[in-house]
RNA sequence: GCUCCCAUCGUCUAGCGGUCUAGGACGUCGCCCUCUCACGGCGAAAACACCGGUUCGAGUCCGGUUGGGAGUGCCA
């Protein structure tokens, strides 16, 4: 066997952990899975004045809900920094690297000034060469990698194939800090290296940085580890995804009722194809995932389709997940405490005993729950317009006349009552739907429920008994 | 501006020179089922961005155009 597979998630912790994010992390769990290695999580929290302890803790959250599982404990890129700061050192040391004494506020003049004349905006490489001793007194130099003048550099990716990038434009970027902490670049393929990760799989956007990461690790004579960068996740309007649709934390997507296997599914299918194959389990997307299927271009976030596979999901899970699923949710949704006190062994068993009919017609756990509403609501019910309105004077009229009928039933059981409706609907010459329909309004206060029949089992034989009275009144 | 990447139905995609009168899925529209809404079943409309090459033959290869995207920080 060649060395064991190791992946990585390197989130920042400035914020959630967005869909992206999410699907980057799923490509790096299946493919450390799929070929028996493991995928470790590395906070990359250099940057001490955005990251933040909550987004660490969003993050994990996150990935635990989804159900991707990492090796270990996550590892604090902060914490290395001496390390970092250490091999920094080390190629200034092997002449690889030098000290830049260059304030920010040069730089930003550079820029400019290069910009202004329609130059790429680069570092001009002024202490490249320059002794130490030409330092300015008071100034803490920074450190820059002493990038190739000329040539290309090239990347072989997973994904975007042979990449090359002329050597030319890229500069000497700084490695380290003034202040002596490290720079993404250098804390990346430092820890990356150190972490013994075989495989790197991440967003598009860090395409140009493999070539300056190369520069690094080709300095200090190490290994590059594999690249692949998988496109970006776009919005529904092919513009970058914003707050408005896409980009929102996955705990956005647990409160609007989404299953984690719903959206693994979903994200999976997003940018990575295997031939006809939509829905997937866990196991056979670990089975199946490849570099080779995953996409080159962006592709957009449909919302829709994602409803689609998580009403499928739900029609899946059997009934007691799907309300231990809904249990849980309350805990994150505004309505939950509400509905949470009502919750009992009575009505739980009514909404196990309703799911088959509920989970039907549900896209999302919040249509799952708000299609349980009426086992949650007290006489006397609110009626919506469309109930009310079946409710005229010939619904009420109708009701009136079948409440007898139902009342001396001696079994409240759905067959039953199905039958007693029908043999009034046949005998007063209507179409069962004429009954049916007022019936659901009286008992449910809607026009769309599961089967009425069902809806009036579960109620019981005084609930429903006490709703039709009401609404015949 | 410069560098890099991308381009098949509205969307996600299959396609890896002939089997493509371009397949699947979501969505849309019909029809069926039916106590409502769903589910399910059947059917329909819907795409190779454009222009040049290469080739006996191009959605598939090459170049350009146009259109998207990413990067260009002492952010990650």
């Amino acid at each position: 066997m060649s060395t064991p597979v190791v992946t990585r998630f390197a989130p920042s912790p400035t914020g959630f952990l967005h869909i992206g994010g999410a699907r980057t992390a799923l490509f790096n769990w299946l493919y450390a899975r799929r070929h028996n290695g493991k995928m470790l999580l590395r906070i990359e929290d250099t940057d001490r004045e955005r990251s933040t302890q909550a987004a660490v803790d969003a993050i994990i959250d996150g990935l635990t809900w989804l159900g991707l599982t990492w090796e270990g404990a996550p590892i604090s890129q902060f914490q290395r920094a001496g390390r970092h700061a250490e091999v920094a050192r080390q190629l200034v040391a092997m002449g690889k690297a030098y000290y830049c004494y260059c304030t920010a506020e040069e730089l930003t003049e550079m820029r400019e000034h290069a910009k202004a004349n329609g130059l790429p905006p680069r570092y001009n490489g002024q202490w490249r060469d320059r002794d130490a001793s030409e330092a300015p007194a008071g100034v803490a130099p920074s450190i820059r990698i002493k990038a190739p003048l000329e040539g290309e550099t090239v990347i072989e990716d997973g994904v975007q194939g042979t990449v090359t990038f002329p050597n030319k434009d890229l500069d000497d970027f700084i490695i380290l800090r003034s202040d002596g902490t490290p720079t993404y670049m250098l804390a990346v393929i430092v820890d990356d290296h150190d972490m013994g990760v075989t495989q790197i799989i991440r967003g598009d956007d860090h395409l140009t940085n493999s070539a300056r990461q190369k520069i690094i690790y080709d300095a200090l004579g190490w290994e590059m580890p594999k690249v692949a960068h998988i496109p970006l996740i776009h919005g529904p309007d092919g513009a970058k995804l914003s707050k408005r649709h896409g980009a929102l934390g996955v705990e956005a997507y647990r409160a609007m009722g989404y299953l984690p296997v719903a959206l693994r599914n979903y994200l999976v299918r997003l940018g990575w194809a295997h031939g006809d194959a939509e829905v997937l389990s866990t196991d056979e997307m670990t089975a199946l995932f490849d570099l080779e299927g995953i996409g080159r271009s962006p592709s957009r976030f449909d919302f829709v389709k994602l409803e689609n596979l998580n009403g499928l999901y739900i029609r899946q899970t059997p009934d007691e997940e799907l309300l231990d699923h809904v249990v849980k949710l309350l805990d994150y949704i505004p309505q939950g405490p509400e509905l949470r006190a009502k919750l009992n062994d009575k009505t739980r068993a009514q909404m196990l005993a309703a799911m088959p009919g509920l989970k039907e017609r549900a896209k999302t756990l919040l249509e799952l729950i708000d299609g349980a509403g009426f086992l949650f609501s007290s006489r006397p019910l609110a009626y919506d317009d469309k109930a009310q309105a079946l409710l005229d004077a010939a619904g009420k009229a109708t009701l009136a006349a079948v409440l007898p009928a139902l009342a001396a039933l001696p079994e409240w059981k759905a067959e039953a009552i199905e039958a007693v409706v029908r043999d009034y609907a046949t005998a007063a010459g209507l179409k069962l739907g004429k009954v049916a329909q007022p019936l659901r309004a009286a008992s449910t206060g809607r026009a769309m429920s599961p089967p009425i029949f069902d809806v009036l089992a579960i109620l019981g034989r005084e609930e429903a008994l006490g709703r039709i009275g009401d609404a015949a009144a």
